[in-house]
Order: structure tokens, then C-alpha cells, then sequence
DNA sequence: CTAGTGATTCCCT
DNA sequence: GGGAATCACTAGC
């Protein structure tokens, strides 16, 4: 018998720690999106940690602007940005308010709602490839930058809010480099996993472009 | 399976 | 103006 996830939402207190606490304690975590279709529940399986103002691989490194202005309020709150022309990605502020610091969350399992994630992501071919890396998971999650700012910590029913769910014993999770992070950014094994589960994205090494002109 | 590249827009220098 | 916390597609092994 395996225990259903819980479904108490989470509370602030969670988040309002170290951020290389919470990253691997998201893992197995329930995210729950409601949009006006319904639901699309997500359990965590892939997550990175971006480590406040002096981590160079943070969008929070060179300070404060319009863009990253939700990592330096209060944790709890889901930040969004936009990259490569073409995706979203999300992540969950941590740490004390003022202190930049937050979880990009890379990868999961849609464990509810899957017919809804399947319309928002026609290119995959099975149901693991829904949320297989961040932008696939927003995606699947209908999460653009309308939601930047959203409180994650908000009443079930409300546009997100992460659940208890089944935290993942400390043995079943697996860290290593960051993926896509350039320069210094990808020494630190900053990125959480669950060990041996197929909804967890490929590692890709950073691979500088060329100037196509 | 791996490696390479075009797409496409915003942000910051 | 240059690069970006990526994805999808292709070629080749």
C-alpha cells in the first residue's frame, strides 16, 4: 500500500528557510494548477536551487530590476520569467524576504488533469514528456508571466498552490550540476532529483551559441 | 543514443 | 547589440 499524497497546502514557514533546504524538499511535493478547465496536479520531481545574491547563475546576481523584483519579496511566491524568445519558467521564492533566493522547478509527473496538459503540449509523445523540463512544465501548467508574483501558499482552489504531497526519503534523492547554467554557475551540484524516475529531464552541459550572423 | 542548430523575444549593458 | 535557467528537430552512429 502506498499513501495518498496529502493535501494540506503548504505553509509559508516552508519556504522561509535556506533554499539548499527546501530544493530537495520539494521533490515529491503536489503542485496543483487550477484554470478555468480544471485542475492539472503535478508531483515534483526535478528541481534547482538558485542561491541568493552572490550566486552567479541567478537572475538576482546583478541586483534588482523589473524582471526579477518577485525573488526579493516574501517567499512563498512563484516567479516567472520568460527566456529564449519563446518560454516561460517558474520558480518558488525562498528564503528571507530581501534575500533573492529561489527553486526552479525543472521537471514532474502530472498525476491529475493530464487530458488538459495534453492540450497545451500537442509535441510530446507520452505522457512522461509532459512536464520533462522547465518550460515543458509551465507549459503543461498553462503558467505565463500573468502569474509572476502568485502566492503559492493560497488555498487550494486558487491559481496555484503546492500541497504537502509524499516528500522523497533523503536516499532516494540524487544532486548534481545545474543544467544550462553558464560560467561558474554550474560548479555546485545545485540540482535535485529523484532517483530513477522517468519523468526527470536529461542533463545537458551549457553549450555556448555562435553569432548566427 | 548523442551532438548540433534554428526559432524568437525580452532584458540588460 | 548580445545573450539567454529551452525546445524541437535533424543527422549520424
Amino acid at each position: 500500500m502506498i499513501a495518498a499524497p496529502d493535501r494540506t497546502p503548504i505553509t509559508r514557514d516552508f519556504f522561509d528557510r535556506p533554499v539548499l533546504e527546501v530544493a530537495p524538499d520539494l521533490l515529491g511535493r503536489t503542485l496543483v494548477r487550477t484554470t478555468p478547465d480544471g485542475p492539472i496536479v503535478l508531483r515534483l520531481t526535478e528541481v534547482e536551487a538558485y542561491d541568493g545574491p552572490n550566486d552567479p547563475g541567478s537572475h538576482a546576481y546583478r541586483g534588482r530590476t523589473a524582471r526579477n523584483g518577485v525573488m526579493f519579496g516574501p517567499p512563498g511566491h512563484v516567479y516567472v520569467y520568460f527566456t529564449y524568445g519563446m518560454w516561460f519558467c517558474m520558480n518558488l521564492v525562498c528564503g528571507p524576504e530581501g534575500n533573492p533566493s529561489g527553486v526552479l522547478l525543472r521537471a514532474g509527473e502530472i498525476t491529475e488533469g493530464a487530458e488538459l496538459a495534453r492540450k497545451r503540449r500537442l509535441s510530446a509523445r507520452n505522457d512522461k514528456e509532459l512536464a520533462k523540463g522547465p518550460a515543458r512544465l509551465a507549459t503543461a501548467l498553462g503558467v505565463d508571466r500573468a502569474l509572476d508574483g502568485t502566492d503559492a501558499c493560497a488555498p487550494e482552489g486558487s491559481a496555484l498552490t503546492l500541497l504537502t504531497g509524499t516528500p522523497i526519503h533523503s536516499d532516494q534523492v540524487r544532486s548534481g550540476p545545474r543544467t544550462g547554467v553558464a560560467g561558474d554557475g554550474g560548479v555546485h551540484p545545485w540540482r535535485f532529483w529523484v532517483a530513477n524516475d522517468p519523468t526527470v529531464s536529461p542533463y545537458r552541459a551549457h553549450t555556448p551559441r555562435r553569432r548566427s550572423t
